[in-house]
DNA sequence: TTCATTTTTTAACTTAAGTGAACGAAAACA
DNA sequence: TGTTTTCGTTCACTTAAGTTAAAAAATGAA
């Protein structure tokens, strides 16, 4: 399980025993049921995750209506932003399927930091090469359709497409779920002919 | 001029006279005409780019049209994907107005943190605050129409509707130029009724 | 399995964005 | 200065998304 998190650090940085040791001691490992809570709207909390195996989302509750805007899958991680600006969270994050994910807060980062310099290190280069993967992501959605983002995502991230709710799914694209259920049926049509 | 800066950097952390030096000595200052285009689709550049005044943008070229998906103002940086991922530009970057900024390359990044530890905390600290600002910013715009994004953007940054013209507008707002003009004469005449 | 609940699809209608074209105003250029 | 682009707006028309409602399908619990 903590494999996991060591291979994918492996590419960055490599890890002696005592680092990895030292990973292992802080107990950060968690396995969470499909359909928990893992902050709710209004909470504050420190708590910060990364998936190793397994889905969650962050959604909105708009006029009464969820609006989920990111999932994040294995090996993709998520600070909420409540915990940056220590302010009460203005969305809920939960599981999409069973998911195990290791939850961190800013002060055992803080203490790790000044152990092994090296996780600040890697830390920086992960947020900031997540920043420009994100800048991407959003220059996209920017410049296409509702229906050219369905047939990116079903290029980019077809799991996705897979493991999660089409009415999820829906506002994850900024459309209704009527909108995206009519594209489909529509890019369906279109490959018949 | 520099002194932007680091009234910028003194809300982190503060810097002794020695750090001030060393980041003078970067030679990093540069001030940049209305209309130069900084890096150009399909170069490699190592450069990244913090606005001290002015106003920069990002913008594609996507079937002979121009998209403009980011604008950087004020205390605002950018390291271009390109810097990143060591790949050729996929977008252009030119400047709005006449524009101060600063250059560095990850290699004279990479310099001043062995020098200096406390910059790449600093670094660190900034791209994590920008990864989750930036995830706000994506969630608003994916759970809210055009003419809330206008308005949204009149409330949030005012200033950007006065200095940048409407057709770089749309585009960031994910719309056309014609939407744009028609969305405003809308939100006119709901206001005269 | 059955029943209740949730999710997805379908449909009719409304609203707003995309498209192509035209026009005047402003800006850039020589 | 006059000329040429570029820019912003307007219009008519097309296309697609939002809305409301209902039916169909899938899921989960008893």
């Amino acid at each position: 399980m903590q494999d996991l998190l060591f291979d994918f650090i492996s590419k960055y940085i490599s890890l002696t025993e005592d680092e990895k040791k030292a990973i292992v001691s802080l107990d950060i490992f968690r396995s969470v049921k499909k359909g928990t809570t893992l902050l709710k709207e209004g909470e504050k909390s420190n708590d910060g995750y990364f998936v190793l195996k397994g889905c969650i989302r962050t959604y909105y509750i708009i006029d009464g209506e969820e609006k989920t805007t990111a999932f994040y899958t294995e090996m993709e991680g998520l600070t909420p932003h409540c915990v940056i600006n220590k302010a009460p969270s203005e969305y809920y994050i939960s599981c999409v399927e069973d998911t195990i994910l290791t939850v961190t807060t800013p002060e055992m980062e803080a203490e790790s930091f000044i152990k092994f310099p090296k996780f600040e290190s890697l830390c920086r280069v992960l947020s900031e090469e997540l920043l420009a993967k994100h800048q991407i992501n959003f220059d996209e959605f920017k410049t296409s359709s509702p229906e050219q983002r369905y047939l990116n995502l079903l290029q980019k991230r077809p799991d996705l497409i897979q493991r999660v709710p089409q009415h999820q799914l829906a506002s994850y694209l900024g459309i209704k779920p009527q909108s995206l259920s009519r594209l489909r049926a529509r890019i369906i049509e279109k490959n018949k002919v």
